[in-house]
RNA sequence: GGAGAAGUGGCCGAGUGGUUUAAGGCAGCGGUCUUGAAAACCGCCGUACCGCAAGGUACCGUGAGUUCGAAUCUCACCUUCUCCGCCA
């Protein structure tokens, strides 16, 4: 959410930066709806205040006798402060609703763009392999190998699922444990467990809802949400707090399994692991104070970044431009991984700063010390990293000639030893 | 799922219709005193919105209702705790 007063005194200038998102933002009925509100808040609050002395007045006079007139007159300006109050009601709950739509001012030191090809490249770590052979895909190396199943996945539930078996599930918990091992390390990132279901508060606080309910799976009883990514309920667990500044920057780190349903993504990534409407992913959060958010990103960025070199999988960072960025994002950096079986690199990780927008929806504030005016934190995350892909990222980059995988050294102690995925 | 109890400020806790602008205490901040500290004493000590300001309004789990007036009365819901049932 944009801040009011900001909105109010530089319409014309934020609508101009919300057009580089490339979708029609228009915030013509902003004014009318809030100059409305303004008013009849203080129409309403006068006739409180009238209300609140005579009514102080009636409760010190003892003949209620003499005080008939003025209690006779407060009914009438009662039910007056009622039908202004329903109005207000009404006024606030579109304005709100208006404001919960915009999506986050873009940072000025994104590229400007309209689309992915706008991107901007910061770097490329590693050199893609120079395969003797032929690259499988990961769909043909995870079935011959017999670690991988679509077509039961597709029995149990449908399209987009998948089942591992043997060294296919438990690659999937190693790399789970290896990336949190990681995070967790020398105490850089905190390690959470929340839950996997949320409700519409939670999905509201980090800009999932209200424009975004059809990518989600919903409970209809009850009104649950099966979360999205692990930023929906790491983020919120301070929505409505005042932190202490001292605790500054608050870093986490969590495992979830994230539920999406690729609502618009027909046709695309229909084989294999890259697009599930289940998948797992390690995810990093950090709560910030304003001034250190910039900084903070660049080192979650790094933090990302050290999984793939510690996998020896060559990547590249691209900085997105302004029609690329998500909703609530004001900067993001995606991490593409190179992926032999699609001569592509493919994303694997999205980190971004969100400034002060879903802290301000979320109302997560910190009080910089004792007796200072609370401040909204700036939040920050990002994928650390996409479990599935790089599950993918693995088999398809460390696959031999005769179809078997070696795995990792740093993923050997997590695989029992395990030196090479063969059938 | 059934029965019962409870939700008041950072924390504890008083308050069953009108000087409650929420008593009191703890914690915190500032000061007096002191070489310094402690103790004692004095003062300050919630959030948001509206307003140039003075000031005003709202908030006692949430939402409705009764009333001139609600933390207080009524109804519904939520959460927590205790017991029973079920269960990994």
């Amino acid at each position: 959410m944009l801040d009011i007063r900001t909105l109010r005194d530089n319409l014309d200038a934020t609508e101009a930066r919300l057009h580089t998102r490339g979708e029609a933002v228009t915030l013509a009925s902003f004014r009318d709806l809030d100059g409305r509100r303004r008013a009849l808040l203080g129409e309403s609050e006068a006739l409180k205040a009238e209300r609140n002395s005579v009514s102080a007045l009636i409760g010190k006079t003892k003949d209620k006798s003499e005080v008939q007139g003025e209690m006779a007159r407060m009914k009438e300006v009662s039910a007056r402060i009622k039908e202004l109050d329903e109005e207000l009601r009404r006024v606030e709950d579109e304005l709100r609703g208006l404001l919960l739509t915009i999506p986050n001012l873009p940072d000025s030191a994104c590229p400007v763009g309209g689309s992915e090809a706008d991107n901007r490249e910061v770097r490329r770590w590693g050199t893609p392999r120079d395969f003797p052979f032929e690259p499988k895909a990961h769909w043909d190396l995870g079935e011959a190998l017999g670690i991988l199943d679509f077509e039961r996945a597709a029995k149990l539930a449908g399209a987009r699922f998948s089942v591992g078996f043997r060294a296919g599930a438990r690659l999937e918990r190693a790399l789970i444990n290896f990336m949190l091992d990681l995070h967790t390390a020398d105490g850089r990132y905190d390690e959470v467990l929340p839950p996997f279901l949320v409700n519409r508060d939670t999905m509201t606080g980090t800009g999932q809802l209200p424009k975004f309910e059809a990518d989600l799976f919903h409970l209809d009883e009850p009104d649950y949400f099966l979360i999205p990514t692990a930023e929906v309920p790491v983020t919120n667990l301070y929505r409505d707090e005042i932190l202490d500044g001292a605790l500054l920057p608050l870093c986490y780190t969590a495992y979830t399994p994230c539920f999406r349903k690729e609502a618009g993504a027909h046709g695309r990534d229909t084989r294999g692991l890259i697009r599930q409407h289940q998948f797992n992913k390690v995810e990093l959060v950090k709560f910030t104070r304003p001034e250190d958010s910039e900084a903070e990103l660049e080192k979650l960025l790094n933090d990302a970044e050290r999984v793939l070199q510690q996998l020896e999988l060559p990547y590249r960072v691209v900085d997105l431009c302004t029609g690329d960025l998500g909703f609530s994002a004001a900067r993001t950096f995606d991490i593409e991984v190179w992926l032999p079986g699609q001569q592509a690199y493919r994303e694997i990780s999205s980190c971004s700063n969100f400034r002060d927008f879903q802290a301000r929806r979320a109302n997560i504030r910190f009080r910089r010390e004792a007796g200072a005016k609370p401040e909204f934190v700036h939040t920050l995350n990002g994928s650390g990293l996409a479990v599935g892909r790089t599950l993918v990222a693995v088999l398809e980059n460390h696959q031999q000639a005769d179809g078997s995988v070696l795995i990792p050294e740093v993923l050997r102690p997590y695989m029992g030893g395990l030196e090479r995925i063969a059938s």
